[in-house]
DNA sequence: CCCCCCCC
């Protein structure tokens, strides 16, 4: 058999995301090139010459690898796979789930035309740290230069082993540890590390109980398998890492202890969570790459948050800034503290609006940012947002809130070009004042009275003097 | 060890 790439594989694959015994696949050969290490899975790129592909093999296959058999430059046949989106990125990267080696390392990396001119390009593009290295011991006169058949012949275990060897130590250690899935972290078991994303971040606060006072701050994190987990820091650990932790990065953690959730303040799906003192270890994975999913919305739309009213679910919701308040001074009634409080409307493709209220720093940030900016319309994504029941429906953030302007997300660009055309010409109704026929559960608040109100209105067995009281419950609402 | 999330 030919040692060459199946014709248009890379086409073949985008167009059959997820094949299954019931489809036709043509035969799958692919060049592995840029194979390397990422995390604790060798990552790839798939070319059929013509089209590439960010490709990652399966755990099992690591083995193979390592021997040598499966090598940078060479080639595989793909036998089974799925195409996964990464959420809020353009590109689709390829899980190989079965694959077998056709050919060790080529010479060259294969391309559909003949680039006589651009090969020497190639060759002159800033070689990897390995090559450099490599090449300058070979040539000491500068006479002699090293066949780059010899660099591109080395096995993926050779490559990962010199990388290892060039790095930095802290990213040595990073590689050469094992990363452990987060599903098999436990009380018990102490020496492990983790590579996980930071998807929520808290705000710092403080507290006073009769077990003493201090500072707390709390984190959610998620890692490759899409697992999530909450860590806790307390004061030195939380003033330690409160500013290293930054929302969508990632970071490797280490000597963490694990203790059993208590499920009646559960935000994640785990039966463990984390305390992080000031004697673990966070370290940035940065400028590498990884599998882990970004930070995910659930965005409700508008109209759609009546069900959500009181409730202990938290929203997301994405909308167009319609005008921002100055920030306000609300003293809690418990303790007579002053806190910071901003109101903004937003609006959505619903051509409904909502009152959302920001707290504390958020009100005071990011509020000042909107609220500078309100003129222009800005995209707001929210996530984690309560659901209250004034004026029927509205909006409040919390402590693990977080607000995103204008953020570089799919459905933040259709808003935008929605608004643009039509939005903001067409009449937007309150969803708090507005009856909402779709939205008819939930059992309570003002709200749901209106909700009420259109079932009695129109139910005929009832009195012209129930109906008469109804309609004027709802007319004080609405005037008020 | 937090676990509150505020006001109209």
């Amino acid at each position: 058999m030919a040692k060459s790439v199946s014709q248009d594989a890379i086409s073949t694959i985008l167009a059959n995301p997820s094949p299954d015994s019931s489809s036709y696949i043509p035969e799958i050969v692919v060049q592995v090139l840029d194979l390397k290490l990422t995390g604790n899975r060798y990552t790839f790129n798939a070319s059929d010459g013509k089209m590439k592909l960010r490709a990652i093999f399966p755990s099992n296959m690591s083995s193979e690898i390592i021997t040598g058999s499966v090598q940078n430059k060479g080639l595989v046949r793909i036998l089974d796979y799925t195409l996964n989106d990464i959420p809020n990125k353009s590109e689709k990267y390829l899980i190989v789930t079965k694959c077998e080696v056709v050919s060790p390392a080529l010479e060259t990396e294969i391309k559909a035309e003949v680039e006589t001119e651009e090969h020497d390009t190639v060759l002159k593009k800033p070689k990897l740290e390995y090559e450099a290295r490599y090449e300058a011991k070979a040539d000491v006169s500068g006479i002699i230069l090293k066949p780059k058949q010899e660099i591109v012949s080395k096995s993926a275990a050779q490559i990962v082993h010199e990388q290892r060897t060039n790095m930095a130590p802290s990213s040595r250690m990073a590689m050469t540890r094992r990363v452990h899935p987060l599903v098999s972290l436990n009380p018990y078991q102490g020496n492990w590390m983790i590579k996980v994303r930071l998807t929520s971040k808290g705000n710092m606060r403080t507290y006073k109980n009769a077990r003493g006072e201090g500072c707390v701050f709390n984190v959610e994190l998620t890692d490759e398998d899409g697992t999530q987990i909450q860590a806790t820091m307390f004061n030195e650990a939380a003033r330690k890492f409160y500013e290293k932790f930054q929302l969508g990065k990632v970071y490797y953690i280490s000597r963490g202890t694990l203790k059993v959730a208590n499920k009646q303040f559960k935000t994640v799906q785990n039966d463990y969570e984390m305390t992080l003192n000031e004697n673990s270890v966070v370290e940035e994975a940065s400028n590498e790459e990884t599998f882990i999913p970004e930070t995910k919305f659930n965005f409700v739309p508008i109209d759609q948050l009546g069900p959500y009213v009181n409730g202990r679910e938290l929203v997301d919701i994405i909308g167009v800034v319609q005008s921002v308040n100055p920030v306000s001074n609300i003293k809690r009634r418990i303790d007579n503290e002053n806190i910071p409080k901003r109101d903004l409307i937003v609006a959505d493709e619903t051509k409904k609006t909502v009152v959302v209220s920001l707290w504390n720093e958020l009100a005071n940030n990011v509020g000042q940012e909107l609220f500078d900016n309100a003129d222009k319309s800005p995209i707001v994504a929210i996530k984690s947002l309560k659901v209250g029941d004034f004026q029927g429906v509205s909006l409040s953030t919390l402590g693990k809130s977080s607000v995103m302007i204008n953020p570089d997300i799919p459905e933040a660009k259709k808003l935008r070009s929605w608004y643009d055309s039509e939005g903001k010409g067409s009449s937007m109704a309150s969803i708090g004042l507005g009856l909402s026929p779709s939205s008819k559960t939930g059992a309570r608040s003002m709200y749901t009275d209106r909700v009420s109100l259109m079932h009695i209105t129109s139910n005929p067995s009832l009195g012209d003097e129930k109906v008469l009281l109804c309609r004027l419950k709802y007319a004080m609402i609405v005037v008020f």
